[in-house]
RNA sequence: GGCGGGAUAGCUCAGUUUGGUAGAGCAAACGGCUCAUAAUCGUUGUGUCCCGGGUUCAAAUCCCGGUUCCGCUACCA
């Protein structure tokens, strides 16, 4: 494969039942975060996300609700999926829903394609069927032949179905995932999804008939197409699968497949580590380059769901600490790929340590000295060996970890080198050189290397926290002197002496005010 | 039932591959400093390393057995 500048990342596509919650938002945060990061490489980045419309679930809520699935939809796409992703300060490319058009045709033509090379073929499929659930049910859904929801028996029932020849591509998968463990990570993932392959692995039933919500099957309009498989085929619909060759969505789809990462949640993995690849393998297409399957936030040790109470919207918690805190906070504390647990005390304290006394405090320390002792410009471009070197050191660590989606490690490395140049003013006196007119070119090389730092602390940090490193980057004088921050390049932050002398810098706002209390 | 992962300081966790006086961050206590957001810097303590056996001069680490939590998978039907 050719050594490509770009890098395309997707988030699952979110299934529009509810509004979202916060595991919603970790997912897409992470993406975010991932995506600013290679931009701020410099790399041609295409970010998706999108949301998941078809199937029987979505079309049973439409139902309660008294509306049209397409209404129901429309509504909960513009008043909360679209609307949480702005405030969280997310930068996706691109936005798919399932029932636009430009997907659908592109399904459509993809399964046809399918067909025509036999890949698809028509199957009776029997089994346990709830009337209650008005669903098909596996032998784990039942209790003593009875169905665990309605407790009532279930009948078995037949339907004539399509099936992809899933079976058949097994061996395929195994090596793929043999021979390139990178593909699906973390390595308790791969484990899983190998298991599993070396199971016994049926072929996929991807039509449905039971109801109409969905995309109609091209030759046979009885039938509506799985929701997953429709669901699954928006990483490449978006970028333009299978558009005549020399049109804009063939040039987008060639300049971005295959896909570099497809973020999901664990309890996803299967579909997208398993099924998408086959079908794609089944097309001739390459295969994504990574499924990474992180962990769940759990919330008293439980996974977060609404029926428990535990659904927790992005809104409670970026209303108390704000919006890059939130950014902040899930990627650093948690390790990408376990379960964590979120709780209010330890996000009080995380915040109040590390972006209050840390981040924030070392801001406003440097720019109140810039503003005091040196009449609020930066002093001469001064250079520290040892600050220099930490700064070197921290930039190729946290480079490193974020490429490999260690999003913990990366900003940990860049915690770390904040904590040092608190370190280095409190181990310099500024404040007390300043007493003493003579030693006023020590006292600038402190402002300046310390100022210096924080240039590179607000680049590093740029990608999780956005808007408060803007601001920052502006209170420095950087905007003016050296350009935008979301220009600047990874590869160029460890440069040192890049704030030029004179660059008029002003203590603002705290960037991270002490919090009451939280809840 | 099978496979896999976890149980270590008040909290979150590292350390187990390649046995050698038990680690980090946060919280706590004490000291320094006063540029800063009651901040920051330094120092300090903290442990039946889930339980019971075994191997060894020496076990959080290796072996056997057990408890418990979690994931994947299967089956009972």
């Amino acid at each position: 494969m050719a050594a490509k500048n770009s890098f395309y990342l997707t988030t699952p596509i979110y299934y529009v039942n509810d509004a979202p919650h916060i595991g919603h938002a970790y997912t897409t945060v992470a993406g975010d975060v991932l995506t600013r990061w290679h931009r701020a490489k410099g790399e041609q980045v295409w970010f998706l996300t999108g949301t998941d419309e078809h199937g029987e679930k979505v079309m049973n809520a439409a139902e309660k609700n008294g509306v049209t699935p397409q209404a129901w939809c429309d509504r909960l796409v513009e008043e909360a999926w679209k609307p949480v992703w702005k405030d969280l300060n997310i930068a996706n490319d691109d936005f798919i829903r399932t029932t636009e058009v430009r997907h659908e045709s592109r399904v459509q033509r993809f399964l046809q394609g399918l067909k025509d090379a036999g890949h698809i073929y028509l199957a009776k499929y029997e089994g346990p069927y709830c009337i209650g659930c008005e669903e098909f049910k596996l032998p784990g859904d039942l209790e003593e032949g009875k169905c665990k929801v309605h407790g009532r028996p279930v009948e078995t029932l037949s339907e004539e179905n399509w099936f992809f020849k899933l079976s058949a591509f097994v061996p395929a998968l195994i090596e793929r995932y043999t021979k390139h463990p990178e593909s699906c990570e973390p390595t308790s993932a791969r484990n899983e999804v190998l298991s599993f392959l070396h199971g016994e692995v049926k072929d996929l039933s991807i039509s449905r008939s039971t109801f109409n919500w969905g995309i109609p099957v091209p030759w046979d309009t009885e039938q509506v197409i799985y929701v997953w498989f429709d669901a699954l085929l928006n990483y490449a619909t978006a970028i333009g699968l299978g558009d005549e060759p020399g049109s804009e969505g063939a040039k987008k789809f060639e300049e971005f497949w295959p896909a570099n990462v497809h973020l999901v949640g664990k309890d996803i993995l299967r579909f997208h580590a398993v099924i998408w690849p086959a079908m794609l393998m089944a097309a001739g297409l390459p295969v994504p380059e990574k499924i990474f399957a992180h962990g769940w936030l759990l919330v008293g040790g439980e996974k977060m769901s609404k029926s428990k109470l535990t659904g927790i919207a992005p809104k409670d918690i970026t209303d108390h600490f704000g919006v890059d805190a939130f950014r902040y906070y899930f990627l650093r504390a948690i390790p990408f790929g376990t379960d964590g647990s979120f709780s209010w005390e330890d996000m009080g304290a995380r915040y109040t340590s590390e972006l209050a006394n840390d981040f924030g405090n070392l801001a406003s320390r440097i720019t109140a000295m810039i503003e005091k002792y040196s009449g609020g410009t930066v002093p001469a471009v001064a250079h520290d060996a040892g600050l220099a070197k930490a700064l070197t050191d921290a930039v190729e660590v946290a480079d490193k970890s974020m490429l490999a989606l260690d999003f913990q490690g990366g900003i940990g490395a860049i915690m770390e080198f904040c904590k040092k140049v608190n370190g280095y003013v409190t181990e310099k006196e500024p404040w007390a050189i300043a007493k003493d007119e003579s030693r006023t070119v020590e006292l600038n090389e402190v402002l300046y290397n310390t100022i210096e730092s924080v240039r590179a602390l607000a680049v590093l940090l740029h990608p999780v926290m956005p808007a408060t490193c803007e601001i920052l980057w502006q209170s420095i004088g950087a905007d003016t002197a050296i350009g935008a921050i979301a220009d600047q390049r990874i590869s160029g932050i460890s440069t040192w002496g890049q704030l030029p002398e004179g660059s008029a810098v002003t203590k603002g706002a705290v960037l991270f005010p002490r919090l009451e209390e939280a809840k």
